[in-house]
DNA sequence: AATGAATGAGTTTTCATTCAT
DNA sequence: TATGAATGAAAACTCATTCAT
C-alpha cells in the first residue's frame, strides 16, 4: 500500500519534506511545465520513482506544495484580526506586516500561486484551494474594513476586493521585480541581507500609508 | 534566405501575425513550456515546421511576441505623458486610462510578460527587453511625479518603483483575478460585456483615487 | 524542361559547378548524410531548390560529383601509361607521381570516393562508377607490370589488385592522417605551403622505392 | 542515477553491448549520420529510449564503441612487441598477423574509424582517442626498428609515419574492396569462408614481403 | 519501503523535396 | 529559368510513469 497522499496523522516524512521544498523552488523559477520530475530527484537528491511512489504524479506533487504551505496561513491571519482590543489603522499596519514577512518567508510558493493562478483554468483542485484562500482572506479584510467603517475612521463605499488585490499584487509585484528596483535605484553593490531589510523595510512604509490612504482619502 | 524574424518593412506577414496571436493565447492560459508547438500550429492551423521556418524556434517566437508587441506601447506612453499643456493630476488619470486599457486589449500578452518577468533568469534577451520596458515606463513616471511635486501638487519623498509596481501588480491581479471577482460578488449572471465594463469602470474610479491618495496624503 | 543532370554537349555551367565544388568539400569534411542541402545552398550562396532544380536529388548531386571528377582522371593515367619508350621502372615513378598530384589536387574527392567505397552496397550506379574506375586502373598497371616481367626487370608472381590496393590505401591513409603526422613529427609550426611539399616529396620518394622495392625484391 | 557510461567493475552489461555490436556495424554500413538511432534499436530489438538511457546520447554512443574496442587493442600489440628474445624481422611477421587478425574480426569498427579519421575534427574526444592510439602504435613500431636498426638488419632512414600509415591504408584498403577482389579475380563462385582465408593468407604474404622489401632494400 | 530498469508517448527541430509563380 | 514559401516525414532526444524486485 502506498502512502500516497500524506499521513493521516499531520505531516510529510522527511523524505517528503525535502522533495516538496525542491520542487516549490523549482516550480517557481522555471514554472511547473518547465521542470521535470528528474530535475526535482536530482535536486533533491532522491530517486526518480520515489516522486511518483510518495506523491502518485507530478499534478499531484504539486498540490501538496498547496496543501503544505496553506494550511498554516489562514489560521495565523485569523488570530492576528480577531484581537478585538486592537485599533483598525493598527491592525492595517499589522496586516501589511503579516503579508509582507509571509512573502518574504515564502517567496517561491507565492510565485507559483501567482502562476497557477494566471493559467486560470487548469487544475480543478488547484483552483478550489486558491479560491478557498482567497475567500478567507476577503472575508477577514472584509470585516476589518466594515469594523473602521462602524467606527468612522474610514471613508464609505470601499471595494474589499480591489483593495485586496491591490494588496496582493503590489507586494508581489516589488518583491518579484526585486532585481529591477536593485539595477533602476542602483543598489547592485549592496549585500544582499541589507538589501532585502531595506526592500521590506520601503515596502512597509508605503503600504501602509498607500492603505490609510486609500481608507481615509476622498476626492 | 528564412524570412527569420520579421519584414525588412517593419511588420510580419499575415501568416506570422496568426502564429503569433496564438502562440500568446496559448502561452498566456498554459504557460511557455506548457505550450507546445503542435498546439500552436494546430490552433493557428498552420504546418508544425513553418514555426521554425519562420521564427527559428520556440523561444525565438516567444521573443518575437515581444517584439510585437512591446514596440508599440511605449511610444504611446511617451505621446500622453509628453503633453505639456496638462494638468499632474489630469496625466496621472489619463495614465491609469491608458493602462487599463492596454490591460484588457492585451491580457494575453501581460500574462506572458508577467510570467517570465517572475522566472526571472531565464532568457537573457528577453530579460533585457523586459527591463529596457520598465525602465522607460519608471523614467516616464519619474518625470511626471517630479512634475507634480514641482508644481507643489504632489508630496516628496515618494518612491516611483514601488507607486509603478503597484500600477502594474495591482491593475494585473485584479484582471487576472477576474472570475474571483465575480464569483466574490456573485455577478456570475451578467452577461461578460456588461462585466467588462463594470470590471473596468471600477478599476479606473479606484485606481485613480488610489494615485491621487498616494501622492498627496501626508501621515 | 528540367536540364536534370549535365548539358549533353559537355559540361557543368557556372552555378552547377559552384554547387558541385562546395558539396564535394562539405561532403568530404562532414560526410553525404552529415551534410544537409540547405548546408550546401548556404555556403554556395544559392537557393536550396536550386540544388533539387539542377541535380534532382542529393543523390543525384553526389553522383553529378562523380561524373564531374572521373571523366578526366582515366583518360590522363591512360595517356601517361601509353607511352611505349618510357622504361617501366619510370613508368612507375610517373605513377606514383601522378597519382600524389591527383591526391593532392583532389583530395576533397578522394574521400568521398573512400567514404563511398566504404559503405560498399548503396548506391548502385555509384558503385557501378567506382568499379569501372577501379578496373581501368587495375588494368593499366596490370599491363605495365606484365611489360616489366616480360622485359625482366619485375619479379614473377605479383598480385597487382594487392599493389594497387596498396598505392591508393597508403596515399590516402598518409593524406588524410596528415594532421597526425605534422603533430608526430612536430612539425606544427611548419607553415602550411611548406608542410604540403615536404609531405609530398616524402610520399614520392617513398612510395617509389616501396614500389621498387615490391617489384624486384626475391625473399 | 542513470548507468551512463559502463559499469564500474570493468564492462558494458548484456544489452549494452548488444546495442553496441549493432551500431557498431549500422555505422560501419552506413556511416555515422546515416544510421538513425530508430535503425540501431530496432536492429537491436530494444527500445529506442534506451540508447538515450544507456548512453546519452548518439554521439557518445560512438565514444562508447571506440572505448568498448579501443581498450583491448593496445595491450595485446603492446605484449606482442615486448618479447625480446623474438628476431625483429620476425616481429615485422608478428605485427602483420596481428594487424590482419585484428582487422578481419573487427572490420566494423576498423571502417568506423577510418571514416570518423576522414572527417577529421568534428569530435574532439573521439579525435583525441584516435590520436592516442595511433601514437601508441608509431611508439611501437618506432621501437621495433630502431631495434632492426641497431642489430644492422634493416636500412637507416625509415619514415616509421609513412610505414606505419602503409601498413593501415593498405589493408584497409585490400579488406575494404574484397569485393573488387573478388570480382576482379573472378572468384564470385568461391564460398565466402574460403575466400576469405585465401584472401588473408595472400594479404600476409603480401604485405610481409612489402614490409621486409622496405626495409631492407636500397636505391 | 524503496528503486534501477525500462518504455510509449511526447517534445522540438531539421530534413529533402515540391509547388506556385 | 529560378525561387520563396511551404510541408510531411523523420530526426534525436526527454518526458512522466510503471514494474519487477
Amino acid at each position: 500500500m502506498r502512502p500516497n497522499l500524506k499521513d493521516m496523522e499531520s505531516r510529510y516524512n522527511e523524505k517528503q519534506v525535502q522533495i516538496l521544498s525542491v520542487a516549490e523552488r523549482l516550480f517557481s523559477e522555471q514554472g511547473f511545465s518547465g521542470t521535470s520530475v528528474r530535475d526535482i530527484a536530482g535536486a533533491a537528491n532522491v530517486n526518480v520513482a520515489m516522486i511518483s511512489y510518495y506523491f502518485g504524479s507530478k499534478e499531484k506533487l504539486l498540490e501538496a506544495i498547496f496543501d503544505y504551505r496553506i494550511s498554516s496561513t489562514a489560521i495565523q491571519m485569523e488570530h492576528l484580526l480577531a484581537q478585538t482590543h486592537v485599533d483598525p489603522f493598527e491592525k492595517i499596519e499589522m496586516l501589511v506586516d503579516h503579508y509582507v514577512d509571509k512573502l518574504q518567508n515564502n517567496t517561491c510558493f507565492f510565485k507559483i500561486m501567482q502562476s497557477e493562478h494566471m493559467k486560470g483554468h487548469g487544475n480543478k483542485d488547484l483552483d478550489g484551494i486558491i479560491f478557498q484562500s482567497k475567500k478567507k482572506n476577503f472575508d477577514l479584510i472584509s470585516a476589518l474594513i466594515a469594523e473602521g467603517q462602524k467606527k468612522g475612521l474610514f471613508k464609505k463605499n470601499i471595494d474589499v476586493s480591489l483593495m485586496v488585490s491591490t494588496l496582493v499584487g503590489a507586494s508581489n509585484q516589488i518583491y518579484i521585480g526585486q532585481q529591477y528596483y536593485k539595477r533602476l535605484h542602483e543598489l547592485d553593490d549592496m549585500p544582499e541581507e541589507k538589501f532585502q531589510q531595506l526592500l521590506k523595510k520601503r515596502m512597509r512604509v508605503f503600504l501602509k500609508n498607500m492603505f490609510k490612504a486609500i481608507l481615509t482619502y476622498e476626492l
